[in-house]
DNA sequence: CTGAAAGCGCTTACAG
DNA sequence: CTGAAAGCGCTTACAG
């Protein structure tokens, strides 16, 4: 019976190549090399073109050209989480790098489940990402042979490892998280407290739990004096701190997994009539704004999130082009040192 | 070395629904039914296509689906940066409601510029975006025609108006700054001094200011001794902190744009020995970690990023289902008191 | 419940 | 420099 054809009305479907070819008068093959290989076209064929382009709006049909080429110009990310700072800038970056390239960015998040990350890469590969970027070394077996079995080009970033047919932008945890720790013992500390990230499934809170305990094993007459696990989070920083003041082991610093963790620890030390640094130290782990907001600031590593976003999308961008992994490239991170920390105290 | 460069052996081309049907002995028909509308296949057939879906290791090539279906399940997001928290948990709680459908998030920034933002449209639709989370309401007449006469469906957040015709899931910028000037005011301050976001081409940044001034004008006896703009970061809300100061306008309480130029008022008042709240209250605009994590913590508007992320991505998904813009919604926000804001102290 | 076939809007050898 | 035509991998009336 064919009714009304419903909400069909705005059908004025977008026009397409045949409705700019008949305009134009030439064929479909010429307009899409006068759009993709210009100089392939005559001069006023192309003009010709062009003026029926702009008289029609048109504008191609992008799922009709990904199938026909089977490149989709669009990479896709997967972070544990966009609500965190720790990633943001990082990932503005990559972004802004691929747009320039006039690559899209498809996000999605993980919430540092590699069951939640697993899931989001088959999503994100079904609607045709061409490459992608992905936090961390640390994920199942099942993952890694998914992404091999399909061969899907990705590039790792927050971390650093030499691992033969992997392709990382990213730092070394573990050696930044000893520098950071020498620097806390060089400024007199022996006994250390550390309340580290979560480091289950999180190979960047577990280097830098690695980090910390080397560095003080590495000096005799230094102690890690407690070691907890906690949140990225202010409450979580805090509670943690609570649980290592309660279990009274006293230490005259406390090393944090990242800035967000320092921060709750200096609000709740504040809150309890601790002074920092006179009475404790403290540091933390990422530079954010958050640690130069901070009072006293903190003491930190500075992580280079704007290059590592930029050169994970450089290393993939030429990845796909060659069809063969770049180098890996590993970025350095600063110390900073700010008010903080500072030689331990007398009791 | 091995130069035996195993990666081009990879072009076994992924299984299509052909394969799938050879080995199941069905049609393609079949199959895509067998997928997309199960309980139109018979058990047993369907079983059998499973079998050979598993078998096959298929998935189907997402961008011919939406070649055929004209739907791409792909929304797109522009916002003017993710480097910052402000739009960071609410763009992550959009993406997980989008998720939880089955919708994936194609991420740009404008980096506050509107050229850019239409660019970025144009892109993200080329790129088959089924529909737009935008931000904001000031935008070039030319963009708003763009968008209509394409008939895209979008949506605005951290934003609230009743314009005919646009979708609207945010909040009263003017309102929420209004009520919190009032709250200053009520707290006995006269002289106030205002440090608003960058307000061209940026509705939320002009009308927190309108909102301010319009509390302002209220009181009689109240005055807005100074009223300058800072981009958001700290570094800038310390330099206009600076310029504040340096005119000499006496201001007992500034009130800031943001809470990242709060804080960032914060530490040059610390910096230069003017102590907050007692001798001059700063307040901030977002309640993001930062402003509890500062010192003192932030007197400000809390914004409810999560309910607003979540909503625009309901009302959106809503507006695509039923090709009918959905009613939009309007948050309100909430005054948060904290220690950043007291009476004005005596001179 | 199932199949044959047209169609979605591009690109790209292949000829000319 | 340009065109005719096949092909990319799905979906969906239309028949049966």
């Amino acid at each position: 019976m064919a009714p009304a054809t419903p909400q069909q009305t705005n059908k004025r479907s977008k026009p397409t190549l045949e409705d700019v070819a008949a305009l134009a008068n030439v064929s479909t093959a010429t307009i899409s090399r006068s759009i993709n290989e210009p100089d392939k076209v005559a001069r006023a064929t192309r003009d010709r073109i062009q003026q029926a382009i702009d008289k029609l709006a048109y504008t191609p049909n992008f799922s009709a050209k990904v199938l026909a080429t089977n490149k989709s110009n669009i990479i896709g990310a997967i972070i544990p989480t966009m609500a965190n700072a720790m990633f943001a800038s990082g990932l503005q970056a990559f972004q802004e790098a691929l747009a320039e390239s006039g690559v899209l960015l498809l996000v999605a998040s993980s919430g540092y489940n590699s069951d939640s990350e697993f899931r989001q890469i088959q999503s994100l590969l079904a609607h045709g990402a061409d490459g992608l970027l992905l936090i961390g070394s640390d994920r199942p077996r099942s993952t890694l042979e998914y992404l091999q079995a399909r061969n899907v080009p990705y590039v790792i970033s927050w971390c650093y490892k030499k691992t033969k047919g992997q392709l990382y932008a990213g730092f070394d945890n573990k050696k930044a998280a000893r520098n950071l720790t020498r620097a806390v013992i060089n400024a007199g500390h022996k006994r250390i407290a550390l309340i580290g990230g979560v480091s289950a499934g999180n190979d960047r809170a577990s280097n830098r739990i690695a980090g910390v305990k080397q560095a003080v094993s590495e000096q005799r007459g230094v102690d890690l004096v407690a070691l907890v696990e906690a949140e990225y989070s202010l409450s979580a920083g805090a509670a943690a701190f609570d649980r290592v003041i309660a279990e009274g082991s006293k230490p005259t610093v406390i090393i944090c997994g990242n800035d967000v963790i320092a921060a709750g620890v200096l609000n709740r030390a504040k809150a309890i009539g601790i002074n920092v640094p006179a009475a404790l130290s403290v540091t933390g782990f990422d530079d954010i704004n958050l640690a130069t907001a901070v009072d006293p600031p903190l003491t930190t590593v500075r992580v280079p999130q704007l290059n590592m976003g930029k050169s994970a999308a450089g290393l993939l961008m030429e990845y796909l082009e060659n069809k063969q992994m770049p180098a890996s490239v590993e970025f350095e991170t600063e110390i900073v040192i700010r008010g903080s920390l500072s030689a331990p105290g007398v009791d």
